[in-house]
RNA sequence: GGAGAAGUAUCGAAGUGGUCAUAACGAGCUCGACUCGAAAUCGAGUUGUCCUUAACUGGGCACGUGGGUUCGAAUCCCACCUUCUCCGCCA
């Protein structure tokens, strides 16, 4: 959410900075109806001086025995108006926060403007793409020609988009997880976190995916909550409506949960494999940092998201989106690319943001920089680290073997049994 | 799912219709005094937010949340949420 009172005093900045985003006039209504709102508040609230007062005296002559009966009559009137104005107050404060709360972050004045991807500015690659000397496979049909994938009983038991792992699929899957984990763990200084995968409305709220998008997500029937879309909004909310020392600051938090989204709008596109799917599993990796360093640690983040990618051997490019194809709660993000091999392509594997103070103006998660200071807005970073299923095709596909067969990588051996080969079962 | 209890500042806790919410009292924390230094002791200070303003200038709001009663609500009434205890059920 953006500051209501910057937008206020200056709203043609805010307004310029939301073209990049190809939005306008989002702020017209807004600044309508904030001069009311600000009106009708300057209003009551003489009212409710008169009546603290009125009261007090009324409470003073009764104590002495006198008669009050005319203050009381006055105050009774007053009271009618106060209660008229505090419920116009409530409805426009309503479609103000409904207002603000779908008007996306500012982007930062390093991020390339442009409509859509066709804008975004590849920053660096990493890595050998592989040459074959045979025709490479999809790792859908490698996975189902090892009998480690299974689309058709997942669509028997869940419909589409979803996908069985098995044998040492499974093993993989489970691998990759607990490998990227102990990673940022061990290595990038990360707290490890379980959170539920269940949350409320509220946290959904904090983060930004409500109001707006709530079609992408699945909601639970009998009550206001809904299935997690990614484990950034439970780590991030974990200090929603908190107040926190500077010593707490920075947090580094980590936590592997599975992915449930509704994708309302993307049927048609990646149906095959398991690159888009309703349910998948996520290593996600949250920082809560002062403002001043959030733009360094966002580098150090997306670092920290490539050195498991570097590990596992796989080619990829690091690529800043544009103001165009950034998402709704971010002011920078760095998406990290896997090449696949069957697309001929990098695939999105990871997305690297800094929210600056939209999340934690939403969530209300504040920290004091000095013992009596004034509470200030944190600033929240997150970032996949990485998509664990979309890390599965990319090994099936960079390390296949002419007959079908998946080498598997180093780094994950030991997490394997010490296996070395996914091969076809007799 | 059933019965009961409780939600007030950093923590414990008092307040049960008005000059006790800038929140009693106790603890913690910060600063100061005493001290060679520390402990103990003594003194002072310690919520957030919104509108307004040159200005903590003036005012509003917040006692779990939302309504209601009243001239006036932490206090009375209703609904909901959370926590705890007991019972039931359950991996």
């Amino acid at each position: 959410m953006l500051d209501a009172k910057y937008i206020r005093s200056q709203p043609d900045v805010v307004e310029a900075l939301l073209q990049k985003r190809n939005i306008s006039g989002a702020l017209d209504r807004f600044l309508v109806l904030d001069v009311k709102w600000r009106g009708l508040l300057t209003q009551v609230e003489e009212r409710k001086n008169f009546r603290n007062q009125a009261s007090q005296e009324v409470g003073r002559l009764k104590k002495s025995g006198e008669n009050a009966e005319d203050i009381m009559e006055s105050v009774r009137k007053t009271g009618a108006e106060i209660k008229a104005l505090d419920e116009e107050i409530a409805s426009l404060e309503l479609e103000i926060n409904e207002i603000l709360l779908r008007i996306p972050n500012l982007p930062h004045e390093s991020v390339p403007v442009g409509i859509d991807e066709e804008s975004n500015i590849s920053i660096r690659s990493w890595g050998e793409r592989r040459e074959f000397n045979f025709a490479p496979l999809a790792h859908w049909d490698l996975g189902t020609n090892l009998d480690i994938l299974d689309f058709e009983r997942a669509a028997k038991l869940s419909g589409a988009r979803f996908t069985v792992y098995k044998g040492l699929g499974a093993r993989l899957e489970r691998a990759i997880i607990n490998f990227f984990l102990d990673v940022h763990i061990e290595q990038h200084g990360y707290k490890e976190i379980l959170p539920p995968f269940m949350v409320s409305a509220e946290c959904m709220q904090g983060t930004g995916q409500l109001p707006k998008f709530a079609e992408d997500m699945f909601k639970l029937e009998q009550r206001e909550m809904y299935l997690i879309p990614t484990a950034e909004v439970p780590l991030t909310n974990l200090y929603r409506e908190e107040i926190l020392t500077a010593e707490q600051l920075p947090q580094y938090l980590t936590a592997y949960t599975p992915c449930f989204r509704a994708e309302a709008g993307s049927h048609g596109r990646d149906t095959r494999g398991v690159i888009r799917q309703h349910q998948f599993n996520k290593v996600e990796l949250v920082k809560i940092v002062t403002p001043e360093n959030s733009y360094a640690e966002l580098e150090k983040l997306t670092a920290n998201a490539e050195k498991v990618l570097q590990l596992l051997k796989l080619p990829y490019r690091v690529m800043l989106l544009s103001s165009g194809d950034m998402g709704f709660s971010a002011a920078k993000t760095y998406d990290i690319e896997v090449w696949m091999p069957s697309y001929e392509a990098y695939k999105e594997i990871s997305s690297c943001s800094n929210c600056e103070d939209f999340q934690a103006r939403r969530a209300n998660i504040r920290y004091r920089p000095e013992a009596k200071a004034k509470p200030q807005f944190v600033h929240t970073l997150n970032g996949s680290g990485v998509a664990v299923g979309r890390t599965v095709a990319a090994i099936l596909e960079n390390y296949q073997q002419e007959d079908g067969s998946i080498i598997i990588p180093d780094a994950l051996q030991s997490y394997m049994n010490g296996a070395k080969v996914i091969k076809p079962e007799k």
